[in-house]
DNA sequence: GTCTATACGAAGATAGAC
DNA sequence: GTCTATCTTCGTATAGAC
């Protein structure tokens, strides 16, 4: 995902969002982000003075973005294509790290904040779903589909696919992803029908 | 949920239950959850000579089959109104944690396991959500829905409820998991109606 | 059988050398 | 500006006293 020659302090960035979709917030360590990312402890702190949390704040938001962007170029083509594109998306994640990731940004929120400081990470995390779901729901609203509806379906299909990731890492499988992607095509089409 | 006079191992387990959901894997200490069920640290060790990983392996099998019991208990008024006291179980969860705890199986679920050991957990958590799967297909199939339907439709329920908890508290609101159960109902009569 | 005391490593964070 | 060395706390695990 990054090259040996990007900045290290976007190699940090990086190396945090991998480490936390596969070992949860609590498990990355900032030692070993910097060792992931061939970077010295203390450098970390001199990249992100707000230590941990800045480095993770960034980190969700760096996945985030990025997924927006695939997000937004995948609805293009209409929303069935774009929600396509997401289970697609999230398949690879899965099957290319042999079902050890998942979303870096559910990792982030399901942990308990212990500080007012580890609150506003939560937050972090509400702000990139927020994100994907504004999309669905333009995407949605061009399709016709009235602005409550949309709202809600957009949230069923960031759920769905959230927990349906999760499942395959149980799992070992990718059938959880293919299943729901599968249901939720079908819902998708009455719904569209329906306006 | 468990009173002070219940047994220091009965204790162990549900602390360790409380502080996966809240927490997370590998936030969840040996030393805190001793401390939390009142009990000495080298306490744990006797009554789990496995250690952590046999703790949190009774700790999720204990609340998947609470859950279960919930869960059959529920679908013998049928599926939908099943599925409805599954979602008013989590909805009470989070709502009655100010939006701390989450599913203690899905927290195992999402993290790396780092040695043969800790996969076993990971296979624990698979099975949870199976046997809820399972317990989900037997009430859709008993409603006539055949059994690939039943299979991907448990599957979709299951994925969206896990997701709509920590869009839950990511967002601290519980609208995620009413949404997702609102539309999980209509679309499961949809899939009904199809028989 | 129960628990105290402790070993040992790794965590977050910083002070200060280069 | 970069990094080494170190402080303090907390993690898992165990040895051995009661």
């Amino acid at each position: 995902m990054t090259s040996p020659q990007a900045s290290a302090r976007d190699r940090l960035v990086f190396a945090a969002a991998d480490m936390l979709r596969r070992r949860g917030l609590n498990a990355t360590s900032i030692r070993e982000v910097a060792k992931h990312a061939n970077a010295p402890l203390g450098s970390t702190y001199h990249y992100f003075p707000g230590g941990k949390n800045q480095m993770v704040a960034e980190a969700i938001a760096m996945a985030g973005a990025y997924v927006s962007q695939m997000l937004r170029t995948g609805l293009q083509a209409g929303i069935v294509e774009g929600i396509g594109e997401f289970f697609l998306f999230w398949r690879e994640v899965v099957l290319q790290t042999d079902y050890r990731a998942g979303c870096p940004v559910l990792a982030v929120a399901v942990a308990e904040p212990e500080s007012d400081l580890d609150r506003s990470l939560l937050e972090s995390s509400a702000k990139v779903f927020d994100d994907w779901q504004t999309l669905l729901i333009g995407s949605m609203q061009m399709s016709g589909v009235g602005e409550n509806q949309a709202r809600q379906s957009a949230q069923l299909v960031i759920a769905a696919t959230e927990g349906a990731i999760a499942l395959c890492r149980a799992t070992r499988s990718v059938e959880p992803l293919d299943n729901v992607a599968t249901q939720l095509t079908q819902y998708l089409e009455i719904m569209l029908a329906k306006d």
